[in-house]
DNA sequence: CAGAATACCTGCGGGC
DNA sequence: TGCCCGCAGGTATTCT
């Protein structure tokens, strides 16, 4: 479900429902998602006021005075406000609720995804530390992508989704990009051109922007935080089309694995 | 060391 | 109808 467009979606979603809202009450309905849930710590968080929420990568901070909850929502994962306490379903894990009657709530099937809890700086946090640029930031440019794949032998599309280079970009936006930037998923990264980079990097920049335009892509079960799907993935252009005709030339699209993950591209249009 | 494979987990659709 | 298989938006860990 989320890529950096679905985390984006989710954080617009839920920011007005929570920011300078008060925790009344943390309830965790199993003690274990990707790891443990430091349930204890976050016990310590009633009382105190969300003062940011942020993203970072597919990260979601959420800050209060004391200390930051640091949420990923793997695969499945997915957040969304109830205006009132409601009945848990079987994968509903845990609910924050605030003095205002509101609750976050916490649902993923498969449990990949993540909660954790930081009193020193998040962005220090061994998990974030290592983070590359922001694909939407000035600084995920053309000198930095050359610096970073100059001596990487593996396909560009794992370099494209290695969230050390750059963040947010997952298998269905790095299989767009790289369709509309004309450039095949298995050449290697750093044989890419400049005029290469240069395309990767503004189809990148385009297609996460477009799709957060759109709030984000609804292939399966993704729903944003009021329980509505996502419509960008009416524009996707070779995921999960295999087989289809390309849009642009109508030759059959091929798919293929690379790093154990379907990609799609068009035998055609990208070299 | 880079890069590839594996592991974590549930749900769904297709083939039989 | 039901069972088995492969696959699904991610990434830390283990392997070669």
């Amino acid at each position: 479900m989320p890529e950096l467009p679905e985390v984006e979606t989710t954080l617009r979603g839920i920011q007005p429902f929570i920011q300078h809202q008060v925790i009344a009450q943390l309830v965790f309905r199993r003690a274990n998602l990707r790891w443990p849930i430091p349930t204890t710590d976050l016990q310590r968080l009633v009382g105190q006021s969300i003062t940011a929420v942020k993203r970072r990568g597919k990260y979601l901070l959420l800050s209060t005075d004391l200390a930051t909850i640091i949420i990923h929502l793997g695969m499945s994962g997915r957040l969304r406000i109830l205006d009132k306490p409601a009945i848990a379903d079987k994968h509903d894990h845990v609910d924050i609720i605030f003095d205002n009657g509101y609750l976050l709530r916490f649902t993923d099937p498969r449990r990949f995804g993540a909660l954790l809890y930081s009193e020193a700086d998040p962005y220090q946090h061994p998990l974030l530390k290592q983070l590359g640029v922001e694909p939407l930031s000035r600084q995920f440019c053309v000198d930095y992508l050359k610096r970073r794949l100059q001596d990487k032998r593996l396909a560009i599309k794992s370099a494209l989704m290695d969230q050390c280079i750059v963040v947010g970009v997952g298998n269905i936006y790095a299989t767009e990009a790289l369709f509309i930037a004309g450039i095949h998923p298995l050449k290697s990264a750093r044989t890419l051109a400049l005029v290469d980079l240069k395309r990767l990097l503004k189809a990148t920049k385009s297609i996460l922007r477009r799709a957060i335009w759109h709030g984000g892509s609804s292939l399966k079960d993704f729903l944003n935080s009021e329980g509505k799907p996502g419509y960008f993935s009416q524009k996707l252009q070779v995921y999960a089309r295999a087989g289809l005709p390309c849009v642009r030339c109508k030759s059959i699209l091929a798919s293929i694995r690379i790093g154990q993950r379907s990609t799609v591209y068009c035998p055609h249009c990208q070299h």
